[in-house]
DNA sequence: TTATCATTTGAGTATCTGTTCAGGAGTTCG
DNA sequence: CGAACTCCTGAACAGATACTCAAATGATAA
């Protein structure tokens, strides 16, 4: 805990090094953060969260009924659900000519349901 | 449940108008998806999601040990954490020249940790 | 005071991203 | 077959964004 030389952050108080080892073990790895960094990203676009939220809501809506729904452009959606698709966020159903999505990952449904709590309780709280 | 006519999506299918007007009544609306997005996306960076991993952990940290944890510049750091302080997600407390840094919101806390299990289990599972 | 340290701020820049547009692929029906 | 419809794809463009660098602020210590 006594001052360490020679080096170029913070280094005159004690709860450096040592701390900061400590935190890096029990952390999160920067890959693992990369992925959750993805996957947070994917919910951090109006359009795809109110898809999101549509397909939580519907259980299963074709590309044309989510575009309405979302008043966005089909093509737009479709460029939206294909990023969803790849991460397995999302899955399609082919009927037809339509193709209907729901959501395919339970932790996302959770995700989802407790962000939108959050928001409520955030209103109601101010 | 006929066949409507004179528009122009997809209406030669039963569950259109009805159900498109169902969802988004129960839906969240666009401004509340907005906001839901927009703290997604604060979540979405590998920078700003190693931090909170990292405040997560230790509890507290200066923005000098927080650059070492995370391996990116001070600078970079503090850019982050403006935008997260902003947001409300995290606070700063002054000790000295210090500032410590500590998450400030419980929800984003449970979602942290939501996510994170998702991860995990995720890579177990395949 | 001056010097040093921790943090912030603003400008500049390169990269990423979400949309539109035009066209293509797959399906159904006449 | 061809027409109509749903959806997907790729290019191109505008806007957002995350970093670096240089300079400023606030605080401690000599």
């Amino acid at each position: 805990m006594e001052v360490v030389a020679g080096l170029d952050t913070c280094v005159t108080v004690e709860p450096d090094e040592a701390r900061v080892a400590a935190t890096r073990d029990r952390l999160v790895t920067p890959s693992e953060a990369a992925r959750l960094a993805d996957l947070f990203r994917l919910l951090g676009d109006q359009t795809r969260a109110q898809l999101l939220y549509a397909l939580l809501e519907a259980g299963e809506l074709c590309v044309c009924d989510l575009a309405e729904t979302v008043e966005v452009s089909d093509t737009a959606v479709s460029h939206a659900l294909r990023l969803l698709r790849t991460a397995g966020i999302v899955a399609g159903r082919r009927s037809g000519r339509m193709i209907y999505y729901r959501l395919a990952d339970a932790h996302v449904r959770m995700l989802l349901d407790l962000s939108r709590e959050h928001l409520r309780h955030e209103i109601v709280e101010g």
